[in-house]
DNA sequence: CTGAAAGCGCTTACAG
DNA sequence: CTGAAAGCGCTTACAG
């Protein structure tokens, strides 16, 4: 059987509370009585339970993080960054994904209550907040991109509108004007904010935007790539692909070639998020460079905020901008009649 | 104050020894008395204290996951193959990375002793079985391509050496003489694999492997690129590149551009693991294709094994064949004068 | 079918 | 500085 305190504190010939205050650190135990009981300690390889410790200490040591999916460099990124932080202060993570089913959500977040000292909650497709009401109020709570004006809860948010109108601007202004984009799906905040972003910009450009450019994936590589074969059929197919992720992005570029057209003199492409590989692809991409990995950390940080009362009543709204990165897959317009054409056409 | 299974008995007018009872589904309960108990657990909202149920049960629901790193789409494809049957039984992963430091394999394990049911380790660089020691026998532990020879662990290994081998021999065929390989470093046990693998071949085709043309990198996509751009610098560069993973190719394959080559015509590039990108770049990666999410739902799979006493005893010992996954980054070599020339060298 | 009681392994006032 | 005892929130024989 694993030893418990008891047989630490028979061992060494002391009570169990003695023990327990060698373990937390006190500083009322006298040094030899202390010696004598590490000593103990490490001979028999002794280690608390947490079980029983965190039922009466009410902590736990771990961190939830909850993301809609586990697919792609993305969340892999976030996770790393939540994992430094977390090890620094000594804590651990439980991740888990939610495929986006309000079922497996509800699953993990009652599975992490009693767990986990807070959550991290990314969930830019469910609207998590009826089952975060769920929780105990004591726990903290960060939400990542999450449709939510619940000033209640601590958020971070990237801005998705902001990255979008500006990369929009970019393609506008090496000349495209017939911009397709490759959209995460209808319900998907993220996605939504980025193409609020393209309109906006088409729209400020005089551009009209067309409900016909706007074709809808799912964030993964193979949605890119069959959604860029459905915009190479058309007739007089866009200039321009604005894909939402990199990842959509890498399989538009694989559809492109397919089709025996050349990034970026047949056709510009570009993506969103800036993921780890999206330098090293060819031709390099360009991207909205996200924070990815600080994301992960900056939520765990906040965490920790709130868990050593240095804000345990204030909630914090972070915002965190995106950044524009030019790379080799855009590339100016070339003809004049094209360009005409474009006009004419949008 | 949250409610305990106390608040509930009062509520419902019964002994917390009957709510315990509806909470395991005992079928000793009156449907009666089962229905208004579930009554006020729904209003109250009520959820057992993981930690109280952990501390009677010994089981915590919960499966530990240490990986040596969390760059790049490997191991988020280890992690997402676990996640996948970890929620099929009800269960979450607690995920950390060792960053193969022992210090930090260590605190991992210690924190997961109590926390989780089993362990699934991945361990290429450090021999942590000594760490491993330390864990009660009680605890399934499952080694995912760790060095060791202790049959009282359950395995699973890569068959890297085999792909290798085959690797260096469509290399070989393809008429490669001078092939360069970029290696994950000198301790890491995957990357051991691989060169044995490589130099098998080289051999079996009185091909004597030089060792300069044995590169170090560390499995990062930067330790690729620069690596490579050392090997392009080589007076007669080799006329193909065997990474040993993809993230270091992918890194290559920047490198070779960058140098004005084209790949395959000039030189030919490969990579291992057959990462979900692999298809996605351009060319397309040829590589030695892993079963990755299937690793993480084997190791896992496995642990339920031993978790339900199916097999609770007798350890097994997995090895993962690997296949060979031909793309378009190689190509024959083109000219007898440079094989000739590159026989000359060999 | 249900309840009183012991116990899981710890921490922490409370005495001394 | 140290120990006896209560208690954290649950489960499970043991009686009835």
């Amino acid at each position: 059987m694993r030893s418990s305190i008891i047989d630490v504190a028979e061992k060494a010939g002391v009570s169990i509370a003695t023990v327990s205050r060698v373990l937390n650190g006190s500083d009322k135990v006298k040094a030899k009585t202390r010696e004598k009981i590490l000593a103990v300690i490490n001979e028999m390889k002794y280690a608390p339970n947490p079980a029983a410790r965190g039922l009466i200490m009410k902590k736990t040591e771990a961190i939830g993080l909850l993301l809609p999916d586990l697919h792609g460099e993305f969340f892999s990124e976030v996770i790393r960054g939540a994992d430094e932080v977390v090890q620094q202060h000594g804590y651990h993570i439980i991740v888990s994904s939610s495929h986006n089913d309000p079922k497996e959500i509800e699953a993990a977040l009652r599975f992490m209550r009693g767990r986990v000292d807070a959550i991290v909650l990314m969930s830019p497709q469910v609207n998590a907040e009826i089952l975060l009401e769920n929780l105990p109020k004591s726990l903290p709570i960060v939400l990542l991109n999450c449709r939510t004006d619940n000033k209640h809860f601590d958020t971070i948010v990237i801005d998705g509108y902001g990255g979008a109108r500006e990369m929009t601007n970019y393609l506008l202004d090496l000349g495209h004007r017939r911009i397709a984009v490759i959209t995460g799906g209808e319900t998907n905040l993220e996605s939504e904010e980025r193409l609020r972003g393209y309109r906006a910009a088409m729209s400020e450009r005089n551009v009209a935007p067309s409900r016909l450019l706007e074709f809808q994936g799912n964030f993964t590589e193979i949605s890119g790539y069959e959604t860029a074969r459905e915009i190479l059929k058309l007739k007089n197919h866009p200039t321009a692909i604005f894909a939402f992720n990199d990842s959509m992005a890498i399989g538009a570029i694989k559809a492109i070639r397919e089709e025996g057209l050349r990034i970026p003199s047949d056709i510009s492409i570009c993506g969103f998020d800036d993921i780890p590989v999206a330098r090293y692809i060819s031709p390099s991409l360009t991207s909205v460079h996200v924070p990815i990995s600080d994301l992960g950390a900056m939520a765990v940080n906040r965490v920790f905020d709130r868990l050593t009362k240095r804000s345990k009543d204030s909630t914090a709204h972070v915002f965190v901008p995106t950044k524009l990165c030019l790379r080799s897959s855009c590339k100016k317009i070339n003809t004049i009649s094209n360009l005409d054409k474009e006009e004419h056409v949008a």
